[in-house]
DNA sequence: AACTGGCACTCCCGCGGTGTGAGTGCCAGG
DNA sequence: CCTGGCACTCACACCGCGGGAGTGCCAGTT
């Protein structure tokens, strides 16, 4: 028995169970694709990949079903590279290049993805934590309120309106706006309360509380946990999954809407070959994704890792094209972000 | 035939269907509600009132089912007033009064109504078209950049960052804020474009390009189409309306996920009784929502009704305690947003 | 005139039986 | 090591058949 063939059966199987959504048998199998055996033959092969797990029958006398195991061969190593086409690379092309800012980047990507692959599409916003600060910006506005604002590299911002005791003076804003972007400018978002730490020290006594207040409110801009933020799209592409995969939506749908468990799966998940990363079904560790796959790839900003985008869809999809598109819009972020 | 007895039966109807999800009969109804007349005579008052198309049979021998026509009845005559549980008044107390900024009260806001009423949430953001403007500033970046910031009296803030050529000079740009805030302190945001078309000849011949760019920036934050947004919360909640709902849950996504036909139905839908607004399967006129139905109320920032909040979920829905929840929430986050 | 009990009728739905066909495992022979 | 043949297994579709819930109608009562 060749190993080469049986691997050949695998990659089979599950191309035509992709496509059919059916339990695919050797007499189909040998129809389909030019194996050069008979059905008989594939027979022994396909009992043997069941007892090393790749594959699993439904019920006795049905066709064979890949198990995640099974899956997780075929993409490891028998799928091969497919790219796109012309036409789906200038769609990636035209459309993402008419955004004009970064909100709009990750809205027209995640439509983008969820267009291509028909699935769910998600896309991370820029982590903030590892990006840097570009400035500060301090604005008095009417009264005793205190706008504070906060850009990133990324093109990032964010604002903050602080109460403030009594009038602020134009000078002390002054003061305090310098010595601020002096400390911030360029650090790792991270690093910035360390970094801010002392400034109140800086101040008279009568500033201080202003200070403190303005430090509270960058430090909240930056909290983590609140703004690693994802964005979806294409849900009802679910729907279109086929009616046994809409018996299980609930549970998936649930899994979508905690924004934290996808957050979890994207940032715990490395990237494979061709720098895309696959999670399939069980893999997922998530009850409600068992029937679901996640593929996702990392994408940069000024050359640095700053999140992760990818889709989710249902563990039997098709895995070289759905990679290849993750890949491609992915790398065409990067290369927006770049500028 | 009495004909408040037959409103009744309607009622009751309606309710048991929306309990059971299972067509009601004559002798069911009699048992569950005390009526006080025999099965025979309610199939009277049936008869009279599938004629009138309040109500159909799946098929002959079965139960009666409301139809829409029947559900329209039951909410403008038939339903009374639920007042909300003092433990529901509380969440949305204690939940709502923690938010710290506008998108955080909407945040809140979704993801209460949706856990509130076991449907799919749906808040609109105040209307720039309706708001006034409260501030704009301008801030002068490293170089060559311009941030425009745009504050709302709904304490929405909209920022823009513009290129432009040369250094710019502290004084221009103090003398442009200052002209600037006097021109739209105030105004409503639909009004801002009439009224700096002439600001750029009150300036020299040098400072006009920059004077443009940064009125085009201002237009572009106030462009109206670009910013109605809506949010949702609770998509999960679908899947939980039943196995029969499930199978029609695709077009239902598709219509959730086109978020201009979600803000129409708010924008054209007025408002009831008791201030909120229902639609009822094809009255939302949108094929893939005709088994659906939307409950909404307006909500207000400073007494003027700025946007609209509300939930969609399966026609067969439990529209007194929908609609309570509904109202609570919108007079709930009109007095947040009054302060 | 309104209500009621009775009755015939309809038709969905669940049940058991059945046969067909796809698919398998195994074996003996090339 | 592959192949054709063969017996076996089972899901699935089809069919026929009550049971039962529900209806509409009518004649009788209040």
């Amino acid at each position: 028995m060749s190993e080469e063939r049986k691997l050949a059966v695998l990659r089979a199987i599950v191309e035509d169970y992709v496509e059919t959504r059916e339990p695919v048998g050797s007499r189909a199998l040998v129809e389909r694709h030019s194996l050069g055996v008979s059905p008989a033959t594939i027979r022994n092969d396909m009992a043997a990949l069941e007892d090393e797990g790749y594959i699993a029958q439904p019920h006795t006398s049905a066709g064979r079903v890949p198990t995640d195991k099974g899956y997780r061969m075929f993409v490891d190593r028998l799928s091969g590279v497919k790219p796109l086409s012309t036409a789906e690379k200038r769609a990636i092309q035209t459309l993402l290049d008419g955004a004009v800012d970064l909100d709009d980047v990750v809205g027209r990507t995640v439509r983008l993805l969820a267009q291509l692959t028909r699935q769910v599409a998600v896309v991370q916003y820029p982590s903030l934590s590892r990006s840097t600060v570009r400035h500060v910006e301090l604005v008095a506005l009417e009264g005793t309120r205190l706008l504070v604002i906060l850009i990133t590299n990324t093109g990032r911002v964010e604002q903050r309106i602080v109460p403030v005791v009594g009038e602020i003076s134009e000078q002390t804003l002054a003061g305090l706006r310098t010595r601020l972007n002096l400390a911030v400018a360029g650090r790792r978002l991270a690093d910035v309360s360390a970094v801010v730490a002392d400034l109140p020290e800086q101040f008279g006594p009568d500033d201080r509380t202003l200070v403190r207040a303005v430090i509270v409110a960058l430090e909240d801009s930056l909290d983590i946990e609140r703004e690693e933020r994802i964005v979806l799209a294409g849900t009802a592409n679910l729907a279109r999954s086929g009616p046994d995969f809409v018996q299980h939506i609930g549970p998936v749908l649930e899994a979508i809407e905690e924004h934290v468990v996808l957050l979890k799966l994207l940032t715990e998940m490395g990237d494979g070959a061709g720098g895309v990363g696959v999670l399939i079904g069980r893999e997922t560790a998530h009850i409600g994704l068992q029937e679901a796959s996640v593929v996702s790839s990392g994408y940069a900003s000024q050359g640095e890792v700053v999140a992760r985008l990818g889709v989710l869809g249902p563990t039997r999809m098709d895995y070289p094209n759905t990679m290849a598109a993750v890949r491609a819009v992915a790398r065409y972020v990067s290369r927006i972000l770049a500028s």
